[in-house]
DNA sequence: AACGTTGGCGTCAACGTTGACGTCAACGAT
DNA sequence: ATCGTTGACGTCAACGTTGACGCCAACGTT
């Protein structure tokens, strides 16, 4: 448990100065091919290893990204972050992780607290109404990339799915399914500004047969609970309902549960279409009709979007608008 | 985007120099009750935040924590991963997050990468044949609590289900259906030595009917498509087949699905039992028989450890082992 | 009146790096 | 012979904070 290595012992020990061997450290050149040999060979023995923080300290670098996000335990999060931080490892960054529940103070705190650390950049799935807060941080110089909503500001890049598409795709299907009478659960985490699917949705049903179609909307949360709680609001408006697009998976399977529970069948009653197309929707029965969002193409141009942002803040930046499909499997 | 304010800046604004500025900001005493209210005036006006980084680098406590998974994807881990990171916010430490896909030298390397920054302390869920790996790091000084192992060494501490339990319950549940031929899923990222819920499974088979009931066993990915594999190798070995016990959900449910694929159907022909309680294992058909892990308790266990191991590494700990409890549901 | 104590500060150095700049010898060109 | 250039270093300060210590006035004690 002696003290760690620094360049000062690694110094002395070849008979060169610190501001040498942190040359051969950080391929700076400027000496020779011995001294380079004998400075790797000490580092070597005394296990030397750069204190990140020192350095990090004077050169406003930390080699750190930070991930905020809404809730681990959505299914559509995890291979997202598992996908960053690999990415970011490639990078030699390292994560720092924190979840905001969706809650804008939540998501104050954890953004001081990686501001604070020097963190070089993050990635953030944006809690509600919390623009304000991210435009501001990217003035203050905070490398941002926002997933899945536009914020023009210096510093920050978005980085989306074409959600509206993944809602025509949705009522597309179920219109040649043969479906009439249309419901949609909404997330109370989105807020209006954000329901691109939505919009897709029901801009689909009335291109496709003017404004005749009836079409009803629930609110709720992003979990089975919610869905089955959706469900239910929806046959209250609409008791003779046969066709449900869910604002994801979890909800969708909610659903599914739901009408399963007041005897229904799906999808020969009702047919339902999720989103995102988590691990768990090809194991359930039926297996789910959803809009596939390829995560590991999400994780890559968020980080990718975020190197750009820190390696060259100045560029204004297009925002990246990801396709979705629609993978046709037993619910619809 | 101008300079982040500084206790120099925030001294300067008040007449008093930084240090008494830093007296305040620690509450360490020191000051007068007017002093501390102007200088706390000025930190608001001037919108200052301590910089860890520099704090970190004189102090030696970063205010982080990191967590080193096997892999996010694998649902169990999620749900513990934000219960972690909740309970360390709370305590005011952020969260580094890694994960190492079981690797030893990808855990060598993301160890290596957060000691250089400092961390207070790290939860880990350790990768492959890597005590040596980690028991090395304890002895370095770095506070450590390892999840279902158990290791002996300065600064570890560790936090475990009793596994050797759910294997008994399994085994007993299985037995208690009338089920005679059983089989057992082990996992390849699992090496022997931490094989308790195998061992307690056989245990509890030879003590209930001497030694004289079968039993197979296979090995396979942790995932869904291992347990189709591992559920194809055990038929292999025994064709009439008519209980499985799985090392995860995951796992049974990739049993189930071969076994429905081969016409048998769960739990008449075949009854399976599983490990975890993941959400999903509720919502599947039919619902997972599973061996419940309480995911909050072990994230508290685990963060509160580490606390008493950071405020007090002297001390030895024993291992804290938690309960584990039999869900009985439709597949067994 | 002299003395120790206490509160309320300030000073200085250190943490481990790197940026900016200086030095000095060797070398080639004129 | 002189000069500029280049390579191979070294020196010093700075990053923003806190630990160790020092100073001085005010106060209570003897």
């Amino acid at each position: 448990m002696d003290r760690e290595a620094t360049l000062h012992d690694v110094a002395g020990k070849v008979g060169v100065s610190p501001r040498t061997v942190s040359r051969v450290v950080n391929d700076e050149g400027g000496y020779s091919p011995e001294t380079r040999k004998k400075v790797l060979a000490a580092i070597e023995e005394l296990r030397y290893r750069p204190n990140m923080v020192a350095r990090a300290l004077i050169t406003k670098r930390s080699g750190t990204v930070g991930l905020v996000g809404g809730d681990m335990t959505d299914p559509f999060f995890p291979a997202l972050a598992e996908g960053i931080q690999h990415r970011a490892r490639e990078a030699g960054q390292t994560m720092f992780f924190a979840s905001t529940g969706s809650d804008p103070d939540r998501q104050a705190e954890v953004l001081r607290s990686f501001w604070a650390r020097a963190v070089d950049g993050v990635i953030v799935f944006p809690a509600l109404d919390s623009i304000d807060q991210l435009t501001d941080y990217g003035r203050r110089g905070l490398p941002i990339v926002v997933v899945d909503d536009l914020v023009e500001a210096p510093n920050v890049a978005c980085v989306l799915f074409d959600l509206e598409e993944g809602g025509r795709l949705a009522a597309r299907h179920l219109l040649s399914a043969g479906r009439r009478r249309m419901g949609v659960i909404s997330a109370t985490v989105s807020p209006p500004r954000r329901r691109h699917r939505e919009r897709g949705f029901l801009a689909a049903l009335t291109e496709a047969r003017g404004d005749h179609l009836p079409a009803v909307t629930a609110e709720a949360d992003p979990t089975v609970r919610g869905g089955e709680a959706g469900f239910a609001e929806l046959l209250s408006l609409m008791p003779d309902l046969d066709g449900i697009f869910a604002y994801n998976d979890l909800v969708a399977i909610g659903a599914m549960r739901a009408a399963a529970a007041s005897g229904r069948r799906v999808p020969d009653d009702i047919a339902v279409v999720g989103c995102d197309d988590i691990e768990m929707s090809t194991y359930i029965t039926p297996a789910l009709t959803t809009i596939r969002l390829d995560r590991g193409r999400l994780s890559n141009e968020a980080v990718a979007a975020l190197g750009d942002l820190i390696d060259a803040p100045a560029q204004r930046r297009q925002p990246v608008v990801l396709p979705v499909e629609l993978v046709a499997r037993e619910s619809a």
